[in-house]
DNA sequence: CAGTGGTCTAGACCACCAA
DNA sequence: TGGTGGTCTAGACCACTGA
């Protein structure tokens, strides 16, 4: 299909796959907040042009629900350590308890970058200390774990790099780092990790795609 | 209504206010992307607790459909700059082809930020120079010159502040400063606007939050 | 005006969950 | 097992677009 060209109308493909109009309409939904195609009222549904992504610098990683395979990630350590304020919050812990803390390493395409995953030690108990070594947290959560996960926050901010994460990043200290925070709770709403994933300046960028719509749905907000 | 309470289910709600049981679910689609309630699957609809946002250092602003509202911008410069190689591309405009430059400061709370707006020149002829004080471009767009938008694509990165970003934002000369970059079309899909706003990196966070589901849908990706 | 996507009705069945 | 949300059918009407 080339970009700019029409899709038959919604009718149309409803009687070429046997099915009604809702699911056709869900499909294209899906496919439309993809990215991948564009729906316009009065006129049809086209293949989306090959949006002129804003150039990226370099690939450096993908953080939300699919992750980079065939990476590895170099482990540094399990640590057992108090939950800090915000941290008993958000894992609805009393003051003092502790959370299991994993931080490892990963490198795509030349550039390193560091990740610290926070959770339960109960849940910590059932991760596979092999599987730190090619998965994902979220992967392992998903996959291994068999835990369905619901919502995600994260927040992204620009902090100097400290001695340790120049260390890590292989930059120099004070340089501007990524930080990338994640809330991750499970389909019930219960808190299940918090990572922190921190990314050279100059060579991430996070990117989003805000809703279409006309005033509402805006997804994302600087605070 | 509190946190955790539950909801009529969907049929009751159709009787309620009348409507069949399509409507009822859109709304609560909604209600559920916008994060006010939980819905579980064979369980029921809930009304979603007061998640305890990862508390954030400091509020400087939004972006995003919403906007803050009552306060100033400090104008200072409109430029005609040729369109760089991104810029003509995003543009789609012939190389050497000009674009309007409008950078602007902010403050929220005490903490300034600063913004450069690019739009192509016909546009920004429309524009009306005193909006400029105290609206977004985003709502100059859609309320003032009546442009219905599409889809927005937001990158964000962090950098080290320059000596005009340093003085603008009153801060020392490579400090981190987080970037957002934002490509904006009209709902047609064709290029408006494409702007940089420059926050402290210290008083900034970037919030999404992203979708349930279980595997698909991550609506962002760091690159 | 005809054709399109956006929304709706009034049902139906399935998948999941808790008791 | 009964109640819930998830999905579907087979229609209908409206709102927007372009000729």
């Amino acid at each position: 299909m080339k970009p700019g060209s029409k899709l038959p109308n919604e009718l149309a493909l409803a009687k070429m796959y046997g099915v009604s109009r809702i699911p056709i309409r869900q499909a294209l939904a899906q496919l439309d907040q993809d990215g991948l195609i564009r729906r316009e009222h009065g006129r049809g549904t086209f293949i989306a042009k090959d949006f002129q992504r804003p150039p990226v610098v370099k690939l450096t990683g993908i953080t939300g629900w699919e992750v980079a395979l065939g990476t590895k990630h170099h482990f540094l350590a399990e640590e057992t350590v108090p939950a800090s304020g915000q941290l008993a919050e958000f894992f609805e812990l009393a003051p003092g308890a502790t959370l299991t803390r994993f931080r490892r390493l990963r490198v795509v395409e030349g550039a390193p970058f560091c990740i610290i995953n926070y959770m339960p030690n109960a849940l910590a108990k059932r991760v596979n200390r092999t599987d730190l070594q090619a998965n994902t947290m979220l992967d392992i959560l998903v996959k291994k774990l068999r835990i369905p996960l619901g919502k995600m926050q994260q927040s992204i901010q620009a902090i100097a790099a400290d001695t340790e994460i120049a260390g890590h990043l292989d930059i120099e200290v004070m340089r501007p780092v990524l930080l990338i925070e994640n809330y991750t709770r499970d389909r019930r709403g219960r808190p299940m990790l918090y990572s922190q994933s921190f990314y050279r300046g100059n060579q991430s960028k996070y990117l989003v795609e805000l809703q279409n719509g006309s005033g509402r749905k805006g997804m994302a907000a600087v605070r």
